[in-house]
DNA sequence: CGGATTCCATACACTTGTGTACTGAGTTGC
DNA sequence: GCAACTCAGTACACAAGTGTATGGAATCCG
């Protein structure tokens, strides 16, 4: 296993099979993760394969087999860098409140943030949630991250609900709906903009539930 | 190919190499496909393994190449299959409504009926969705069931909205929610009465639009 | 400079899966 | 009865993928 990684990762130039060129830097194991998660975007859990991630690095498997101990190990520590990713951008918003945006917009931009603009990073999302529902352990991350997305919805509810029972229950509603979104909208690509009316309409119905507010709830 | 088909399938006891014993009845297309459902249901599409069916079944893959020309028309087939079920069951509750529930209250039955309660049927489900990602056909597939889902939840939400694409648009907001929640509660199987309190909210949503519009509308 | 270490290539053994050609037992129809 | 058809077993060729053992070039470090 390695210890010490002294300079960045850096693609290297498919040579046939040319032993390492001296200019080209080492392979880091996040090289390689990045490379799993171009192949679990593309194919989900199953297309990941060792021989294809060694071809599109333009090595050989047995870089593969120094950095990692076997093909399971690729698979944990992919899903722990995904979870942590995503803890870590949640940490974010919850540290830095856009004071610009309204409370409940910003919901939406919380829950699943950048993959609404980021293709690749939506389809391994769903591609996790997919493989969770057979592997013990993928389903234990998808839980964590899942609880912490839900909790910090709940607290960013919490005026507009009656109580706290009742702001979990539509920070689940709330999640469950673009996470839903996501997944229908593969199968309805031609209109993008559902994802938006739809957002619109939760706008509305959490509004009417805080009308005593005066809400700058909506931007 | 096949043509006529005599009796009923059976299930045969599997016996390790021996010849089609004369009391057992040879085996349909359906029976592969069934068998093709339970091997979807538990690891996706990318789990459909002829040789893996034709253990279940306890023959061998020469049957399956004779009912059908190779792993593709299976698939086909199978997706076929499933559209038209899902197309037989909503033309049926649309023939047959029940006139003891409510019309909120059957919206949920409808979108994904039986899957409530069957956990395979629902798993097939999930895994066509997620086959539909990478497959041209499958998508195509899916969007016709998803087509009619909706159109059908639009029909019974006209009274309820405002206008026809105000129907649409919560219809699409109902069924979103709904293949959420079964996205969701796989990983959350603990809280299998989350997905009630959430169909309860939303019919508290609906219900209010329909009520009166003195409420908010908001921008 | 010269070993020790790092990283990758190569070759081999093994497994699992597909598809095809051929065989052959049962059954049906005439 | 007997040929023809139905259906499944068997064997072979082929492909793709994993893991391991080993060698070897670069690089680091003292």
């Amino acid at each position: 296993m390695p210890k010490t990684r002294r300079k960045a990762p850096t693609r290297r130039k498919a040579g046939p099979a040319a032993r390492r060129a001296p200019e080209q830097a080492p392979l880091s194991p996040d090289a390689w993760l990045d490379a799993a998660g171009g192949a679990i975007a593309e194919g989900g859990f199953d297309n990941l394969r060792v021989l294809a991630l060694a071809k599109r690095l333009g090595v050989t498997r047995g870089s593969f087999y120094w950095h990692f101990s076997d093909h399971a190990e690729l698979v944990v520590r992919f899903l722990e860098r995904w979870r942590d990713r995503r803890l870590a951008e949640l940490a974010y918003l919850a540290a830095n409140p856009d004071p610009n945006e309204s409370e409940l917009r910003k919901i939406f931009r919380l829950v699943l943030r950048e993959p609404a603009r980021n293709a690749r990073q939506m389809r391994v999302e769903l591609a996790v949630r997919e493989f969770a529902r057979r592997d013990a352990y993928a389903a234990r991350i998808v839980a964590e991250v899942d609880r912490a997305r839900i909790e910090h919805v709940a607290r960013l509810l919490r005026h507009v609900a009656a109580d706290e029972a009742q702001a979990r229950d539509l920070a689940l509603l709330v999640y469950v709906a673009t996470i839903g979104g996501r997944v229908v909208l593969t199968a309805f690509p031609e209109d993008e903009s559902a994802i938006e009316r739809i957002e619109q309409l939760i706008i509305e119905f959490l509004g009417s539930r805080s009308a005593g507010r005066a809400d700058s709830a909506v931007a």
